[in-house]
DNA sequence: CATGAATGAGAATTCATTCAT
DNA sequence: GATGAATGAATTCTCATTCAT
């Protein structure tokens, strides 16, 4: 009936839109109720059209809620990097980064949704394919760089994407999404280190 | 003898299995409605009550069915490998089949279905650990004895999984599942034939 | 030679439409419930579903169901009309048929029904527009042979409509639709009588 | 003294009305919200309830405050009419005014209202009830005074309202409400005309 | 006076499932 | 084997209404 007491300032929005990104990534879309993200919130499924005209809507913001803060935040960092950054280190630094981010616990709950929604979703897919691109744009002139100066092989960009990118990708969907034991206690730090010191040093032009 | 009847008796079970996979993978579990699965199988709803005893068995049996090929079929290509095949050409056509098999329509409608349905379906789960498992055995031994020789430098299996397995899997997410763009046109033999080239031998001891 | 069902097979979907059309006549289409029309028609809410695709179209439905019915009928019944008859009497039988017809039971619901909805629904006001231009056309003729021949006098169409089939509607309306009590047991008949000894008499060419 | 404030403070409540009155109309009672309404009068939902004690009761008083006015209105008519009047004259007039009475927008707005609403809410119901015996009761001694003096033949006073009066109301349900084309271009003097020389015409003692 | 925030009570609709035929 | 008919349980969404501010 009456609205709750309100000692300290609930941010009833945020509330929500934390509990429907952990719904939606434990149970999907579907099968996330509109009750049960309303009790995660501490409201009633009522409330939900409060602040947003529809459970799409909901989802939508929430999955943009958060993911939306990564590629400005990899931009910020490599901007910041010292200009004459060699290749390796700059990579390095862009993988660490990249991996870190993918490991926070939000990104690991979109990215469940990206890859059971996204699919299906085109405006989900995008989100994704928005921040791909966004490293690719970021690791592209370091290579490019790289090629130029003759230090590594000149070789198929989206091939270093794959190459570089890949392991980590794999780690956190095979490691952390689908908890698979034999990846159990891998850590980060070790799967960019043997990226740099491996494929990075295999693309090397050394004869 | 009675001739073969002209109508060969379709297999109803079958049929309507191949259809659940389909809709399964492209609406996943929750929004792939028993009627649609029946009628694309040319069949009534409650006649998938006759072959499943619910739509849950039905989900199960469908993803059972497809991906139980893959490791025994791995493990066949191996064992017909020349005995005296030398690390990098037996790791070549271990990665070469994987990727070949992980290309393939149906396998990519159950991947699809494992990594949206996958984390919170424990059965689903490990369906993917056993392929992942299966995948990372067949692997380690020749890379054991590639370290064993010296051939390669001593490391983290774990981390030759990931570093070998992880653009390729890597590259099917991407390129086919979210269909990002800029993968586009990337073939599976450019992948293999990059990661051969340049993660394993980044992997040599050469100095 | 076949034995008859011991229990005659009910017909659902007539039961529906009859409770459905009843309904929307009490309450108005908004208030009439999905589940008050089900258990008036003796099933669940659910069945409604499975004989029409929505509320919308149930409504559409039941009010089609009847009203087709009177325009066909009003053709009929002067289709068989003497071809001699003289003015006075034709219309005296469209009129005391129509009035019949908007006096049954069934009639009355849809006319609440479209009275109530027709504003605001075009094909709700189209099934409408039918009727009385159904009416209108058969009138016309016979009023127009009686100009041609000078037993009535020039006058606009429109009018007569409007003198000879006024008094009736507005006679269901006030007497059977709002039960105003000041017209409580006038008789069709003695309505239909007065129209034509004083209007189609006022009509009349006699100086 | 201070001049009057530029902008004259807004008659909310008569703001609410109106808008009520339309969207009551436009919608119906159940499809009409409150917010709807509310916003149409430039407040907010809950401001109505400041008001009016409920929706029930705001929609009363819409109905009510237009149609309050129009029997008085007659009854000052035909008070300040000729004593001496003939017949023909004052029922004339008296239709005159009623229908356009009804062709007033506002009108028009309560007759949609009465219509749907009336045959299932008494209160409503009523408001019609009054109208038409105000018009009943108004007409009646006139009437009665041409039988009593011979101008008009003896007859039911029913049958006379629903003939003079019934063309009237048939007009406005056909033409305005319901907007049948057949109709359309009708003026309210032709109607009150044609009423005039046909239906009165056929109502006196000529032989 | 008026509003923003919230809610409880329903509403239509969907769907897996059952069962007599 | 297979289906038509039907249902119960759930789900999203709407809305009149309330109340502290």
């Amino acid at each position: 009936m009456s609205p709750r007491p309100k000692n300290p300032p609930p941010d009833r929005r945020a509330e929500i839109l934390d509990a429907a990104l952990r719904l939606f990534a434990e149970k999907g879309y579907a099968e996330a109720t509109n009750a049960e993200i309303a009790k995660e919130a501490g409201v009633t499924a009522a409330a939900l059209y409060y602040y947003f005209p529809s459970k799409e809507e909901l989802f939508r913001a929430a999955v943009r809620q958060h993911i939306g803060r990564f590629v400005p935040t990899l931009r910020a960092l490599t901007a910041q990097a010292p200009a004459d950054a060699s290749g390796p280190e700059a990579v390095g630094m862009i993988l660490r980064s990249a991996l870190a981010f993918f490991t926070e616990e939000k990104t690991q709950l979109v990215l469940r949704i990206v890859l059971a929604e996204g699919p299906r979703r085109p405006e989900i897919r995008q989100i994704w394919i928005d921040q791909i691109t966004g490293i690719f744009e970021l690791l592209a002139p370091f290579v490019m760089n790289a090629i130029a100066s003759g230090q590594i092989r000149p070789i198929d960009p989206r091939l270093i994407f794959v190459l570089l990118q890949g392991p980590m990708l794999s780690t956190v969907i095979i490691r952390d999404l689908l908890q698979v034991p034999a990846l159990e206690g891998l850590t980060n730090d070790a799967v960019v280190d043997a990226v740099l010191e491996t494929t990075l040093a295999g693309l090397r032009t050394d004869g």
